[in-house]
DNA sequence: CTGAAAGCGCTTACAG
DNA sequence: CTGAAAGCGCTTACAG
């Protein structure tokens, strides 16, 4: 069986390959007649382009790559989500590229990914938007590339963020608005800059306060679960024991309930506790977790429309952008007795 | 600033194209001279090979497409742990489809996804390896296929599953084995043949036992977070109340343990729940969930390097592969009082 | 409204 | 060991 090919359906179809390209693409300038008498040849052989002869003479994919490197699953999920849905309505597809390495190791495999697949543009997901080495190396690439939740800057990328800095304030507010003074605090993973955002809104808020910060009750953590049940030990052994954590993402906070549950420590009543992003997990376990909503799918979703009308139209002004995060409170948090 | 291409580097370094093509792909034939003559205008000219032209030659891109549609989110990540690993190893590109249609929707949809990107090769994950239509459809387009977690099938399709009744039976049996006669079953989404499976198992392990099949004690769940709190609200409002819960995945049964907790329930002293999947979550939540560990990763790493070989060699064999799950007791089970 | 020519950047098959 | 020619299946730019 031969392949079937634009050539095949023209010769079928006695008319030039041209016209054909043009009933493809939905050109104008093709009578009713030509175009009907095409069409029923595409029906007849079942002819279906070809993407990459497509792509070879237009010089690109139709391929958006995500690049992602994050302990925490339910926010890749999250963050495929909104890709995904950005890229249907452009009829775009995704190709996922987690990649674990640091340094020269990273540019040599991104450098690799772009020579097995052309990309049309990159989505750089946290911690990756912060890399300057591979911002700058795309940038000599001529790759198109967007950032999620990456610090701000004044360059003329697109950028789509939330406000950590804001959120994590908010949740502290909360927790001090309930009566607490002793609240524990764990970081997230160093090369994310949301880590230091989320630090710095809780400092400001216990600032505001007039609340001394004391260096004892803060953990580092890298928002893994894991690094959670460990900064939770430490937590939960001090002596007097804070009366509430705020934990950097929901996988860290819910180790900590885990914990505390596993100790015999009611939450909230012995020790209250607070997450951040509202993962799914927030609202899988019980009590469920106070904690603040940020709009991950979303914050994509925009950087990729944005990536996709920028490929299009390179000329277009910088878009950059932080969306509003807002507090969640659920069960885990409760005024001081 | 003009494109560099096979052509700028062949006369920059005085060779012909086919020569440059030659030290591309690592032929031989070419002397260490030439060879490194050609190495060094491509570093002078940083010249990257276009991947879409050498798909063009070649007829492949080198990416392999998942298609998904599933409740659980981190099924789904495990199946893309599982695709991106053998993909890394053969240097092959992932590109994700999730769709959520059915019937004549889906083939269009994937029709689309087909015109839009060329594929390589398809992973079906659960429920689409069951879909007849689909894969006949992708049959009748020549497009190679691998099925995951899919029912047994006598054809010569690629296809790498777990013993989801021997598991469900395992499971049934602990549970019986801890004194437990009256035993709740949630069953999972209908179109996933393993939904089937499990019930099975769980019907077998009664019988065999001579325990009586009771269908009240038997909720229609669909995977999903949301379906398990639905079920047990049914399970937990029957009287008598079952001394046990097993729920067709780790979801269903995180909703189960927290509608319990919620209720005042002890887990495991009042009731006992087990899961399937051991999915993140089995171990995130206290209790522990009981559950049938199945290597989600593995099958598709599996099938996925089948597929691909497949691809390089399309005379080979067929590869049907069960391979084993096995019951992981945490704290959500216990002997009935 | 339609088409012939050239080109996208590679590889394949063949010749020397 | 090296290269000239043809081809992969489309689109772009131009001409009529």
């Amino acid at each position: 069986m031969k392949k079937v090919t634009i050539n095949s359906v023209a010769s079928h179809a006695g008319v030039s390959k041209k016209t054909v390209s043009r009933v493809l693409n939905n050109e104008p300038n093709v009578s009713a007649a030509t175009r009907e008498k095409v069409l029923a040849v595409f029906k007849e052989l079942d002819y279906t382009p070809n993407p990459i002869a497509r792509g070879l003479a237009q010089n690109r994919s139709f391929i958006i790559g995500c690049l992602y490197d994050n302990p925490s699953k339910s926010y890749i999920t999250r963050v495929q989500t909104g890709a995904l849905e950005a890229c249907k309505e452009n009829n775009y597809n995704l190709l996922i590229h987690p990649c674990e390495f640091r340094g020269e190791a990273l540019i040599n495999n991104i450098e690799q990914l772009l020579q097995t697949s052309r990309l049309d543009g990159i989505v750089l997901t946290p911690p990756f938007g912060d890399f300057a080495e591979l911002v700058a190396f795309l940038k000599s690439k001529k790759i198109p590339y967007a950032r999620v939740a990456s610090a701000l800057l004044q360059d003329d990328s697109i950028s789509v963020r939330s406000n950590d800095e804001q959120g994590a304030f908010e949740i502290t507010e909360h927790l001090i608005n309930l009566g607490h003074k002793s609240i524990a605090f764990i970081k997230g993973h160093p090369d994310h800059s949301a880590t230091q955002q989320r630090f710095k809104g809780y400092r400001r808020s216990l600032a505001s306060h007039g609340i001394e910060f004391d260096e004892r009750l803060v953990e580092e953590g890298n928002f893994s679960y894991h690094s959670g049940v460990d900064s939770a030990r430490s937590i939960l052994d001090l002596s007097p024991r804070p009366t509430a954590v705020f934990a950097s993402n929901d996988y860290m906070a819910a180790a900590v309930l885990k914990l505390a549950t596993q100790r015999q420590l009611k939450v909230p009543d012995d020790i209250s506790i607070a997450g951040f992003d509202n993962a799914p997990i927030a609202r899988h376990i019980w009590p469920g977790l106070t904690t603040i909503a940020q709009p991950v799918e979303e914050m994509t979703k925009q950087a990729v429309t944005q990536l996709i009308s920028h490929i299009a139209q390179p000329q277009e002004q910088p878009y950059q952008v932080t969306l509003e995060s807002r507090l969640i409170t659920r069960e885990s948090t409760s005024a001081i007795k």
